[in-house]
DNA sequence: CGGCTGACTCTGG
DNA sequence: TCCAGAGCCAGCC
């Protein structure tokens, strides 16, 4: 896989991402050099199907999805995590000091 | 080639 | 703890 591209190091990045757990924008623009956690958001937005993405284990750094849009996508993701395993609290959010995972 | 866009993050009140 | 404003950069018309 040539990530020459900073989206294709972006979807390489997530593809690193094991089950049940999750990074921030942030953690994954921290880890791509001249990358913005906005740069993250707007790949994600994109994702290619083909690529098969983890995309739902990429959240904000509050802990809470982030999807703009209001359709059936933000319910998918959060379906999705709590099939791995993870608990969201009343306030939509999940502990990120338990499933945030660090890549070295 | 120039401007608009966006699933974010940080800081201060 | 919650709200608002500013910064940031690649990709796509």
């Amino acid at each position: 896989m040539t990530a020459s591209t900073t989206y294709e190091k972006i979807y390489s990045q997530v593809n690193k991402i094991p089950y049940g757990k999750v990074m921030t924008y942030g953690q994954i623009a921290s880890v791509i050099d001249r990358c913005t956690a906005r740069m993250v958001g707007y790949a994600m937005a994109r994702v290619p199907i083909e690529k098969k993405v983890p995309w739902h284990r990429v959240i904000n750094s509050k802990g809470e999805v982030s999807i703009r849009a209001h359709g059936d996508i933000c319910m998918e993701q959060r379906l999705l995590l709590e099939n791995e395993g993870m608990i969201f609290n009343d306030s939509g959010r999940v502990d990120l000091a338990c499933y945030r995972w660090v890549d070295y």
